[in-house]
DNA sequence: CACTCCCGCCAATTA
DNA sequence: TAATTGGCGGGAGTG
């Protein structure tokens, strides 16, 4: 039997085209069918195979039958199929039968396929051979078409009410295909949520309901991860392989979150590391976000490669090149059957390369509700439900995912978990860690190039920027830094980001260039450290910073008033490192997500705000704030933090207040409440001035530091300073100006720990190279310049000691802050740490973060986790084991910045 | 020859 | 342990 429908099948497949191959192939699959049939199909049942398969496709959940292509054979005789197979071959048969099938997909139902075309086929018979030859050519074989026939059974935009269950083995069988080709397309729609895992063979069609949602998502994560990227790359296109270089430095960073993020994959990263990190998801993920992040909308697959291969930096190596390449191509044949994209090629100096174009939807509604989601989402993640989260963003969609995730969140599985965000986060965070020793690197040396003196401190700073912090160092600070503007110079990626918002252009050209890259080195470097950001890290566990500056700008720019806040956090996610943003967004969810923003409890939008404030600062954007961020931000998540940050700035007189109020909460919250006016914090006059600096020149957004209490220390309180750095800050560029912020806090005792925040200038001094550890981190060169006693840190130096340690203990919410904080420097630091627990955002989250630095507060399990959050997205972030792993997997790359990660990482461990 | 990318081995995961 | 997933890369088809 088998063996006949197996011709059969062979022939409906059309195979007819390879015919060595296509035998062979059939052979085996027919072995695998007899041999799957069994098993499978036995478990669902009884299998026909052959008749199952034919008739229904997807009536068999059996995954055995593949077999027969059943239906085909079925429906035919045999010598209809041989019919068909004629039929294709001739080449107008071929033709039409892609057309048909391509057009049809009706036929979706299988038989459909093949038969209809067979049928006409048929009528050629003369030429069976031929057909036999050519038909199957492999285009009829593509995964492109394979996909076309497989969407064509499934309606885009089925009924919310009927969940539409994908038999695995029933699609197998019904087009004819091995399963494997099955689980490449279904890879791909599964990272845009398409479709969604339920259960073992079993997938829930979805549909396009969420493919908007999904995309903006993409998008968001994208442009914290690429979006500075793609910006070169546009302008460098020309030079490929720079982009490539620059891509991958910052696509590490944000692959991580932008995986984690949606969805699965980067669950399933997580857990695994292994496969999933590699996973088709991720991947197509991560390409996708290439072009919803590029200007151009254009993405070559030699640059894709090079981005997705973050691995490292350069290690492309060939090989691992050109199996990259080959995985895009999957990719994009299946996302090419989804309208998606298409093929184009673009000429370049080396001449002409292949490439795709997206062809979809660029705008996306909703970003904010989006975005909340997507915070929702994270920090669904961050809390350890991540896999939850993802689901639940798929959820949001579809209910099948539900299930599915359900199932996988089953305990333990590892699957759940791999699905779960957070595994992958960790992944990501090592790769992030990575890329961000390579971008500093290259940041390092930009900056040298320009800017020399404060090299050192650069270094450090940079290091540490470059890694997450990028984002957060473009902030404000680096504005400030920079002296020019440059906000985004942290880190290229941060820039990304925040170009993406704000500044595309402009910043995003900056980061690469040279210019740029001086002022970002010094703003990486330093900047991040970026005096002008404006905080800081503490060691202590409570300290943590914010800052806030400049990004005010943009905030303003882009919302004012409460709208601003919120915008404020996009921006600042965008700015931020996707990881950090997302997290963000997780913890923002958290904590946030319901009442949100705006009013959430003070408490915890305190937390979110740290978090988010830190990453709002970081965020830079630059002063151009760029619709985007408001758009795409949306959560208010972010905005509340942004807030607070602004009033710290605002008050940066009052920092001093705050820091009265010791608890960084009622800081917060007040601020917060002032915030209102934080629209202000534009207005702030002065600070704004300061970090309008950059570009945005206005305002800017105080940053503060805030410092919790711990326990520890006792007493801490923090600080902030508000903004009015900007003043102070004004730095010229290198060093980072002071930041102004204001303000600081302190505790007594603690204080002699204490790193605190420094003027960039001091900074400078400290060494920053990451060498910061702990002395460094201790010091903290306290310079205020400010008037309320600011508290700089400087940035490198001191932000990496410190941070790392405290801010790994703080909790999340001062952590997350000070993460925020100078991307840069938080990275360095604590950040880190700072970032998840912050991002944490929940208490969970904060557990599970606390835990492992509070006890320590090393330093370097500060960092550790700091480094991890960073790198990770929010979602990441949310598995503590994760970021463990993560911390352990990190190597220590010869980074600074890297190590200090590492260090905090394992610290966190 | 370069570009595409099919095919299926086989390892990692799951159940 | 068997089955399911899916990474991976050889190498064929196409232009």
């Amino acid at each position: 039997m088998e063996v006949s429908v197996l011709s059969l099948r062979d022939l409906a497949s059309a195979r007819p085209g390879r015919r060595g191959r296509a035998e062979a192939a059939q052979k085996e699959n027919i072995f695998d069918r007899s041999r799957m049939a069994p098993k499978t199909p036995i478990k669902n049942e009884p299998i026909d195979l052959s008749k199952q398969k034919g008739c229904t496709p997807e009536r068999n959940p059996i995954t055995p039958v593949k077999i027969i292509d059943k239906p085909q054979a079925d429906p035919w005789t045999p010598t209809a199929n041989l019919k068909m197979l004629v039929s294709a071959a001739s080449p107008d048969m071929r033709d039409r039968e892609k057309k048909k099938e391509l057009f049809r997909p009706i036929e979706n139902s299988e038989q459909n396929d093949t038969p209809d075309s067979l049928q006409y086929d048929i009528v050629d018979d003369s030429t069976v051979e031929e057909f036999e030859k050519r038909r199957p050519s492999r285009k009829q074989k593509s995964l492109g078409l394979l996909c076309q026939k497989f969407l064509a059974r499934y309606p885009n935009y089925p009924l919310s009410t009927e969940k539409t269950t994908i038999s695995l083995d029933e699609v197998a069988s019904i087009l004819g295909v091995e399963r494997r080709r099955i689980y490449d397309i279904v890879n791909v729609l599964e990272s845009l949520h398409l479709v969604s895992r339920v259960a073992k063979n079993q997938y829930c069609w979805h549909g396009r309901h969420n493919l908007s949602q999904t995309l903006k998502k993409l998008q968001e994560a994208g442009e914290l991860q690429y979006g500075e990227l793609m910006t070169f790359q546009h302008k460098e296109q020309d030079s490929d392989y720079k982009f490539g270089e620059r891509k991958r430095e910052t696509v590490p960073e944000s692959q991580d979150r932008p995986l984690l993020d949606f969805s699965e994959p980067d669950c399933s990263s997580a857990s695994a590391n292994s496969r999933k990190d590699k996973s088709l998801r991720i991947m197509s993920q991560k390409f996708v976000m290439l072009f919803l992040v590029s200007k151009t909308k254009i993405v070559t697959l030699d640059i894709a490669a090079k981005i997705l291969i973050e691995e490292t930096q350069d290690t492309v190596d060939h090989s691992k090149f050109k199996t990259k390449v080959r995985r895009l191509y999957d990719i994009a044949n299946v996302l090419t059957s989804l309208d998606l994209i298409k093929k184009v090629h673009v000429t370049e100096e080396r001449g002409r390369k292949p490439a795709f174009k997206w062809i979809g939807p660029v705008e996306f509604s909703g970003k904010t509700e989006t975005q909340r989601e997507a915070c929702a989402r994270y920090q669904i993640c961050a809390t350890g439900k991540q896999r939850f989260t993802r689901h639940a963003s798929f959820n949001g969609a579809q209910p099948c995912e539900g299930t599915r995730r359900k199932v996988s969140s089953e305990p333990n599985s590892p699957r759940h978990e791999r699905q779960a965000n957070i595994v992958n986060s960790d992944e990501h965070c090592s790769k992030m860690v990575n890329l961000a020793a390579v971008c500093r690197q290259k940041i390092e040396e930009d900056t040298r190039n320009n800017a020399c003196g404060t090299e050192t401190i650069l270094n450090s700073a940079r290091n540490s920027s470059v890694t997450s912090p990028f984002s957060l160092l473009p902030l404000p600070g680096d504005s400030d830094f920079c002296v020019n503007p440059l906000p985004q110079a942290a880190f290229p990626v941060v820039q990304a980001e925040v170009p993406s918002f704000s500044l595309p252009a402009g910043i995003n050209s900056q980061v690469p260039h040279p210019s740029t890259q001086a002022a970002s080195k010094t703003e990486d470097g330093k900047p991040a450290l970026v005096p002008s950001q404006p905080f800081l890290c503490f060691p202590s566990s409570s300290l943590f910073m914010l800052c806030g500056g400049l990004q005010e700008n943009n905030l303003s720019e882009t919302q004012p008033t409460a709208g601003d806040k919120g915008n404020w956090s996009a921006e600042a996610q965008a700015a931020v490192p996707p990881a950090l943003c997302q997290k963000r967004s997780s913890h923002k969810c958290t904590l946030p997500s319901p009442p949100v923003d705006d009013e959430e409890p003070v408490a915890k939008k305190q937390n979110m705000e740290q978090t988010d404030l830190p990453l709002s600062l970081v965020v830079p954007k630059k002063p151009f704030e760029s619709p985007r961020t408001e758009s795409t931000p949306g959560s208010g998540c972010r905005s509340a933090v942004h807030l607070e940050t602004y009033h710290l700035d605002r008050e940066s007189p009052t920092a001093p207040e705050a820091g009265s109020k010791d608890s960084t909460k009622p800081l917060d919250c007040q601020e917060q409440e002032k915030q209102p006016q934080n629209k202000d914090p534009d207005e702030p006059p002065p600070g704004n001035e300061h970090i309008p600096k950059e570009n945005a020149s206005q305002p800017f957004q105080p940053q503060y530091l805030y410092v919790q209490p711990p326990a520890g220390l006792s007493s801490f309180n923090f600080l902030f300073s508000a903004n009015q750095a900007p003043g102070a800050i004004s730095l010229p560029s290198n060093q980072l100006p002071s930041l102004s912020v204001p303000c600081v806090m302190v505790p007594s005792a603690a204080l002699a720990s204490f790193p605190l925040v420094c003027s960039p200038s001091f900074t400078s001094p400290l060494s920053h190279d990451g060498s910061f550890p702990a002395a460094a981190s201790m010091n903290f060169s306290m310079s205020s310049l400010a008037s309320t006693t600011p508290v700089f840190i400087s940035t490198t130096a001191v932000v990496t000691p410190k941070v790392s340690p405290t801010p790994s203990v703080d909790p999340s919410q001062p952590a997350h802050p000070a993460l925020h904080l100078s991307p840069v420097l938080t990275r360095s630091c604590g950040a880190v740490k700072l970032d998840s627990p912050v991002c944490v955002g929940h208490p969970v989250t904060l557990l599970k973060l606390q835990q492992p630095s509070s006890a320590p507060l090393t330093p370097k399990s500060i960092r550790p986790a700091h480094h991890e959050a960073f790198f990770k997205t929010p979602g990441s972030l949310g598995d503590p084991v994760t970021w463990k792993k993560n911390e352990g997997n990190q190597t220590r790359n010869a980074s600074s910045v890297q190590r200090r990660l590492e260090i905090s990482g394992t610290s966190a461990d």
